[in-house]
DNA sequence: CTCCCAACTTGTCAACGACTAGATTCCGCG
DNA sequence: CGCGGAATCTAGTCGTTGACAAGTTGGGAG
């Protein structure tokens, strides 16, 4: 039997043909500009130009929608730190991330909007924190001379607060138009020099 | 006709004494909780036992109310900075403001849920601000090595990224049962620490 | 071709934010 | 003392939303 894809080959009949990745699509956008808080089920139906329930079919309720959309991110964020070469690189491609999905970015972290013991989010999330911690591990323990899981705490929390002070626009007067990845590379070097 | 007999000592005149104050308490108690998200005003009337429009009075709007705590956290959050001795100790400062006034933290910096122009948020922003500066201003040039502006950005994303992480229950596991206040304290020696 | 089931619709309900008009109480001022 | 304006709170209403229930459509497996 043909597995049948389901991609989208009609235009709009009864059935919408990819729903799911069009509401997904369409509440991205709107938390990017407006935050998760102004976000309707309803008004992403009529986005998609389907009935007001339509969504719920494929998410259960708000938070079903919302602990996909963290899911996805989770799963987004294991691929971009991945690919860092070190630790120190692994919170650039954080910031990256922040940068470039910042709709995933605000939902990941915010636990109350999401349904905690969701399957999908809790491998997710768990895939994120091993690649977090393969960065840590890649960093010889003479060279940053503490605890590595405190390194690891002291990298995510440095990368984290500033994709958030950035995000939320609290430092466009400190750091002006230079560019975020390199400001933090900066930073990091401050958190990851050796001492001589 | 006398009014219905008084069930307890303080049965509801028709003012309520200090409303503001109850309903502002009452939201940092759900937002705590529940996160802003939950936040109904309809419910914190209840709360009050008032009517369902009184809150509205004194706030405008549910946005009014948590432009208001927003400023009345910059506020404590400025006089908390205040006692700091130097800009490690503001980081230890402010990781305590955050576990000690979640709610208030929560909506500080979650600017979709503010009244950006407000004129009480913007003083009291400004306030932390110049705080935060002063702590900056208090270490000397060439302990830090690096432009001043970048190690506020520097303090100020650990601190942030560590505390907003601590509340969202993401350093359970790698920090374990360890006070917070001594694992930052570690964290802030590492980016603060001298060259040689 | 038939039947099953997922995708979608229509209808409904309670709760909410926001707004309006009106009632009650407080307080400054004469 | 009392008067009048203003602050505080009540009551009623409207449009929107999330959640749920029940019915409809249509694609595909057997």
């Amino acid at each position: 039997m043909t597995p049948a894809p389901a991609k989208k080959p009609a235009e709009r009949p009864y059935h919408h043909g990819d729903l799911r990745r069009a509401v997904l699509t369409a509440a991205l956008d709107v938390i990017a500009a407006d935050g998760p808080s102004r976000l309707s089920l309803r008004d992403l139906a009529r986005r998609a130009g389907v009935s007001h329930a339509a969504p719920a079919h494929h998410f259960k309720d708000r938070t079903g929608l919302l602990t996909a959309i963290a899911a996805e991110g989770f799963g987004l964020l294991a691929a971009e730190l991945a690919e860092a070469e070190d630790l120190k690189d692994a919170g650039v491609h954080y910031v990256r991330f922040a940068r470039e999905h910042p709709a995933h970015f605000q939902v990941m972290f915010t636990p109350e909007l999401l349904r905690a013991d969701d399957l999908e989010l809790t491998t997710a999330r768990a895939l994120a924190g091993d690649a977090l911690r393969g960065a840590v591990a890649s960093v010889r323990p003479d060279e940053l001379g503490i605890d590595p899981r405190l390194a690891g705490v002291a990298a995510w929390s440095l990368a984290h607060g500033f994709a958030t002070l950035l995000l939320g626009r609290n430092l466009d007067d400190p750091i002006g138009n230079q560019d975020p990845e390199d400001v933090f590379r900066t930073l990091a070097a401050m958190l990851f020099r050796r001492d001589a």
